[in-house]
DNA sequence: CATGAATGAGGCTTCATTCAT
DNA sequence: GATGAATGAAGCCTCATTCAT
């Protein structure tokens, strides 16, 4: 008894915590962080307020995992990409369509890692996340700059430029619902020729140098 | 006398006006929204609470007058660079680093801009100011592809690209105060290239496509 | 007009402030620091509750306030009487007295000032408050053991011993309301006299020592 | 069997109730009526929340039941002392000594029955315990004043006065922890000497009266 | 019987907005 | 017109108590 108990806890258990999580991401990609008041999470997830506080320390605390969590598996694959075979240039496509892909198709992480959070704690975290997540896009720029695929470049500033570029370019489209597969395609093509083309020795260099 | 009279009124309501909106400006720059409260704009402001609410009807009014004023600037003078004789390449160039100077050197623009605003009303004042500076790019872009220097592409999706890229590349360096003119320079133009080049033909299409 | 205004303004601001101490103050007497609560205090002073935190940072500030201001005017009075003429005995039971009969007569005082706060920050506070007084009869042993009216004796343990003396003597009258002034003289003198006895060399030492 | 079962029974009650009691003193020893909440008092009990309201009513029973359980023992030992052979002034300082001594080595009872408890109810016990200990000191004075030992005073008062001097010696000095036994057997002499002195005649009575 | 997850009322604090002076 | 004191709704968090398992 002691066992099936302990069993069914623990599933409940992660169950809630997963349903805060979701709960939360789900107000946060539709109103954003005002929306996603504790009161209003618990409503979500269908518990009370307090039981938020038995998962979360804090309202700042659920955020930072909210991001996390959400980013986290877009590290994984994105990072699954960077280092498996293949040009750097195709890897680099690769990785911006695996990200604007789901974006655009899966719960709204993309406004949810952009949003910004007001509270400090969740500021610091986000930062971090953002630097994880140009990390990624560093490490192909190395690679395809030290193989010749690339020019020369500030790696910081253009992984930086690469996960500015396709945020903004997603964020626009995402926040008005209801997009047409076409029209979908057509962006994750266009955003990954951008961020690919940023990176790469252009024919001629721009007039201005 | 009644003449004089109104012409003193309107200059102090303007000047009230203005400095308003500078000091909320400047609070938000290093603040966030977040730090910018009513009483701390007035304060600010050397003036009451009362006078706020006497040029505008809300906080949320208010922000987004800050907002739009702030960028109205910058439209106007990346306007004149985009109107302006030279290139596509040598225009866009310019219109990237202008924009990226001076969000470096004065005040917080960048920030101001980029900052989610969690009021419902100014968020949406937020996308069409956005969308205002992705026009000005666009309008090059046009240009540009027409006269055979940039290849064809999704005008819309490379514009939003392009603020995006720049955007995300100041916030970063932006939060951590503190930079030496040499960093900022190479960062400047760091930037540009990356947007120049991302519009333009490489030497060899991606693998992918 | 400014003025005016300026001078009617604080003297409500002064008000408000001493309305709220008032308020607390009753409160804290009348049942404890359970019963004061930010919405009670602010509803016995007449006023909201955002009020009181225009006035008072937190609710522990609040307290440490009401401790200190209650006891302030107790300390000035104690050394006044300590730093006067007369034998240490005389002024120790003058002090006492002096203490003791406002304590039975006015706001609840000695109530206050024994109260466990509960809050960390409060409690400190009440350490240093009770520190305080105990140094005032410290200060008159010290005179009357080197003037030889007083044995030798650990003079902190005996300040100590008598703040507590009165102190419990005090709230235990308190609480149960409505005592005669005969009483009430009555339980000073004897107060007063078990102090002075307390501290001073007796016919013949214990039989234990 | 049924018997056997029964007693196993009782004594396991005993034994739960037991280490409930035992857990909450600790608690409020350590950190004060604020850290004794009732899933503190479990987790130190070794069980669960349920349990403790299957043993206390509720929280304030418990702590009165803590208060009492405190201070009954102390009873006991003290009517031990009243009540055995001797002077009174030997039995009183005795007694003193006897609970300082206790208050000052194991677990914190002075602190646990000072304690201010913020429940209305709770404090409704404390000064009856307060009460029950002022009373064996009055069995103690009214044998000394009938034997010629003590002079004539308001018991009451002097009762009052002594449960408040050895408490309030004893609080400061418990607080901050960590005292060598040599301080400890000077302060409780100390004590002691202060509160025999306090009820006995003294060679010259005080100026004032 | 025992558990501890779950509840939700209640407390503290903030801040946009109003209005008497 | 100008002030800033005053309001009070609303948000975050705690914790005694209950009840399904």
């Amino acid at each position: 008894m002691a066992y099936r108990r302990s069993a069914l806890m623990e599933e409940r258990l992660a169950s809630n915590r997963e349903r805060i999580l979701a709960a939360a991401r789900r107000l946060i990609a539709e109103g954003g962080y005002r929306e996603a008041q504790i009161a209003a999470v618990a409503a979500e997830a269908g518990m009370s307020t307090g039981m938020i506080y038995r998962y979360f320390r804090s309202k700042a605390d659920l955020f930072i995992e909210v991001m996390t969590a959400a980013i986290a598996r877009e590290l994984e694959l994105l990072n699954e990409i960077a280092e498996g075979p293949g040009t750097a240039k195709a890897r680099l496509y690769a990785a911006v369509e695996s990200f604007t892909r789901r974006a655009l198709t899966g719960p709204n992480l993309a406004y949810a890692f952009i949003a910004e959070p007001a509270e400090p704690e969740v500021d610091i975290a986000r930062i971090r996340v953002r630097q994880q997540l140009g990390n990624v896009f560093k490490a192909i720029l190395k690679e395809g700059i030290t193989g010749g695929e690339f020019p020369a470049q500030d790696m910081d500033a253009s992984a930086a430029c690469i996960v500015g570029a396709y945020t903004e370019a997603l964020v626009g489209p995402i926040a008005p619902k209801g997009q047409r597969v076409k029209d979908q395609e057509r962006l994750i093509q266009s955003i990954c020729d951008f961020c690919v083309r940023a990176v790469s020795q252009p024919i001629n260099p721009s007039g201005k140098r």
